[in-house]
DNA sequence: CAGCCAATCAGGGAATCCCCGATACAAAAA
DNA sequence: TTTTTGTATCGGGGATTCCCTGATTGGCTG
């Protein structure tokens, strides 16, 4: 399995930092990242906080993100990289197949958006494709997102939920998750104020009339993990 | 139980067969529990038609199931296979950390409910422990549901709820289709006070720490099987 | 450049949550 | 027959959230 490169001029392994907080992902992808000749796995991290710290002294040459972290999700993270890391290439790894998702991402500045359904091969794929300088998507979303860019709307609406910005979908999907408004604003950082305006937004664009209607649809959307 | 030859000096290594709709996660696992001297892993399938197949086949002696599922669920799965295999051991395995799907795990005669963000020794844990006959669940779970056993009676009952007085359930009831205090208490001619009264016993006799968990409860309830 | 929008926050009154109660009544237990 | 328990009904009052009306900054975009 291996060409039995020796010691003398082996190129240097690529180094990669990985992302998540179900250590058993971790694990899966450290164990198929590893048996690789050319790559190792540098470090990891369970949150975005952890992530900013190792980040620093493992020098990763790839980054493999969860997309839905505790506190700050894996967006979050990849934005605040990129002010500091523009180029640094950054895998997005998640569990729903959802365009949202994939097309945020990428909006982001993710280099590669991967789905947990994919098989493992798949992220050795996209981990090399993305080295190499280019974009990697699964052939599910890329087809999708060229359906959808094709038959007209250049953005997607699959339901008003696509009309959220980035900080509001995360806040709908905390307030799904049970989270409160005070929770909420300390987990991502922000102020109470803040959080409650966004609460406020996307009141106004899902055209709910109170906090309690907000809660109900975001508990529902939470529970329907349902592919498309 | 003893089905094969069993050799006394020699144990034979515990077959675990996992089901998993990501590759991932199915390959950690796999990493995870071949490296114990006492267990493999036997068969792994990504959806539930796929384990029913690999079960005649493969003969485990422990399942480990993923609660999300595509097509029908982990629980669907569990509970199919009740009706042929009474009593082979089941983990479920689940990223939520809500105490309704391990309620309703355990309810649906699963042996064991685990989380994804959970440390992977503790699968371990699981699997021995349902292999000796127990029932494993986190400790912040089986706290909550130590307080259900105990002002319950028996088993576990029908999600506790069938203890909530008639005005209770009904309370329940109209906050799961999303109604607020005040029109509750104008909808069923009470006070207010009342109406948070009946809140606030409800949320003791489920062991719910706020009104927004009572909620969740609550919508959960009505989305799903009220018929259980 | 002007405008729009996302992201961030404040003030303040209304509503709610949630901890303390209370009273009345019926059934079960002692 | 007391005593206890459970249900149904309500209140006070402080902490919290809701919700409306703002503001500021910084990007894009026409």
């Amino acid at each position: 399995m291996s060409l039995a490169p020796k010691p003398q001029h082996q190129p240097a392994k690529k180094r990669i930092l990985v992302v998540d907080d179900h250590p058993i992902v971790r694990q899966g992808l450290a164990l198929l990242i590893n048996r690789e000749p050319d790559m190792l796995v540098c470090g990891e991290a369970e949150e975005s906080m952890g992530a900013l710290h190792v980040l620093t002294s493992a020098h990763p040459d790839v980054l493999i993100v969860d997309i839905s972290l505790n506190g700050p999700d894996g967006l979050d993270l990849l934005k605040t990289i990129r002010t500091t890391h523009p180029s640094l290439p950054v895998l997005i790894l998640s569990m729903h197949d959802e365009l949202i998702y994939a097309e945020r991402a990428l909006r982001a500045g993710a280099n590669g958006y991967i789905m947990k359904q994919e098989a493992t091969e798949k992220v050795l794929v996209a981990v090399r494709r993305i080295l190499s300088g280019e974009i990697y998507v699964s052939d599910r979303i890329a087809n999708k997102m060229l359906k959808h860019y094709i038959t007209g709307a250049g953005t997607l609406r699959d339901s008003s939920i696509a009309d959220l910005s980035d900080r509001e979908l995360e806040v709908f999907r905390l307030i799904g998750e049970g989270h409160g408004t005070r929770q909420i604003a300390e987990e991502l950082h922000l102020s109470i104020k803040t959080v409650e305006s966004y609460q406020a937004h996307i009141k106004e664009k899902l055209s709910l009339r109170s906090a309690r209607e907000l809660m109900q649809h975001a508990i529902q959307w939470s529970m329907n993990e349902k592919t498309t």
